[in-house]
DNA sequence: AGATATTTGTTCGTATGTATT
DNA sequence: TAATACATACGAACAAATATC
């Protein structure tokens, strides 16, 4: 026999179930004093909590109650969970994607529209080429040209047609990821998270842009030029043409699509 | 007797354990897959997910893993869980608060800047005042010049000083109540909390700003009468003007702020 | 108003996989 | 490689909450 614990055997059966009932949600209530003791001992990315044996001695909680708040911490990307010997709950600080996609719940039934997020992109992806200057490097600008490679050439197939699509957003994605200002590479990297998402995207993304893919390629060519002459008021303009121009092509095309399907 | 189920007893003794080990994070996973489930079924917000025992057996998992998948929806706010008969997991619009809450933990360790932060007010307060031609009303109008006379007037008190700012970023956000466009509203919001928790901002928030909130009530004056007006291009432009002033304003403030703290 | 049925909430015991030592 | 510590997962029973009659 592998471990029989306690006194004689007492199995299963035990369960004088939810003893005194101090209030409900327990594992929420665990969650927020979690977080409360997480800020009281100062613990910074990286310290580990105390393993749930002793969770659940210190907080008066079963397993399951300690483990459901430990998932809420988790949820919230605020802690990781690491198994095996040293493992435990780690504090963390929110990832760029579980924060994304924390946001992206907020959407889900907005129904947002093409034009509701260039509206944003218009205002914002200018700003964001022109807070590069200065800041990016030639190693960068080799590397949105290596990234830009991959629809340089009319695609050959209907598969390749999306995969173009999708390695626009990463160049645009890839900028962000180089910009100073925080907000401003989280607003611009999430408008693209959202526009990925968008199903009418979809369908869009798999018909031929043949105006798309050239111009947009021809508009970041001209950016990259500007970005490496340190010029952010070329940047920026480059960058506002680049964003109308997609703008109004998605929208057309939002509109052809929207007519194909009511038919 | 309450509730005698299954066939003799049965006692604990079950546990053939983490079975097949179909991949680690189980309930991560079950989350990801009732989150699909959800789209698939089209269910709104108010609609009712199956419960434990019907999920227990759509996904093969154990109770406690169910649990915690719907835990970690509930701590995204996704569905909200009632007890009792008609009780369940409950489809739910993320609330504005909770995904605010939520993105902000995200820029918690960030340490952004009023640079940071009006970099983005600039560009989006005017696109929000312009998309509220045409869909502001007479009695939103009013209601705002309403709030407006919080700060007509000198504050006669530090007390006053600071609600008069928080007044003035409350004029901001019930713009942002009837901007149509969903990100375009958020944005502006989220980027008002960031303000609002900024601490160098409580301090700048405790001195006179007898400019700052002079010329800001005058900009808010005209902004109204454009919007009167449905003067879309008005609206923009005074908007931005009023961001402009107080982004200079701001970081005046800020810069003499740190001198004083340093010395 | 009170009884009842339904459904989630809490707790315990136990088994298993896995990473570290 | 073997031992070990730990998280992960399962199942069962009881408790509490709440809608319905």
């Amino acid at each position: 026999m592998k471990a029989p614990p306690g006194e004689k055997k007492r199995v299963g059966t035990n369960a004088r179930g939810a003893t005194s009932a101090r209030g409900r949600n327990r594992p929420r209530q665990l969650a927020e004093a979690l977080k409360d003791w997480i800020a009281e001992h100062a613990l910074q990315p990286g310290d580990r909590l105390p393993q749930e044996k002793e969770l659940i001695e210190l907080f008066k909680a079963s397993r399951g109650t300690v483990r459901e708040a430990l998932k809420l911490l988790e949820a919230q990307d605020l802690v990781s969970i690491r198994t095996g010997p040293r493992g435990g709950a780690y504090v963390k600080d929110v990832s760029l994607e579980r924060a994304t996609e924390l946001l992206g719940n907020y959407f889900f039934f907005k129904n947002l529209t093409i034009h509701d997020i260039y509206a944003l992109r218009i205002q914002l992806e200018p700003e964001l080429a022109a807070s590069l200057v200065g800041v990016i490097t030639q190693q960068d600008i080799d590397q949105l040209q290596r990234l830009m490679t991959r629809y340089d050439h009319p695609p050959q197939s209907p598969g390749e047609e999306r995969e173009q699509r999708f390695a626009e957003l990463a160049f645009h994605e890839t900028l962000t990821e180089l910009c100073p200002n925080p907000v401003l590479a989280f607003s611009c990297r999430f408008l693209i998270r959202l526009l990925k998402e968008l199903t009418i995207c979809h369908r869009i993304y798999e018909r031929p842009q043949p105006k798309l893919r050239a111009g947009g390629h021809s508009y970041q060519l001209k950016l990259l030029e500007a970005l490496r002459e340190n010029d952010a008021h070329g940047a920026r303009n480059l960058m506002h043409e680049h964003m109308c121009f997609a703008r109004d092509l998605m929208e057309t095309q939002e509109a052809e699509v929207l007519r194909q399907f009511l038919r």
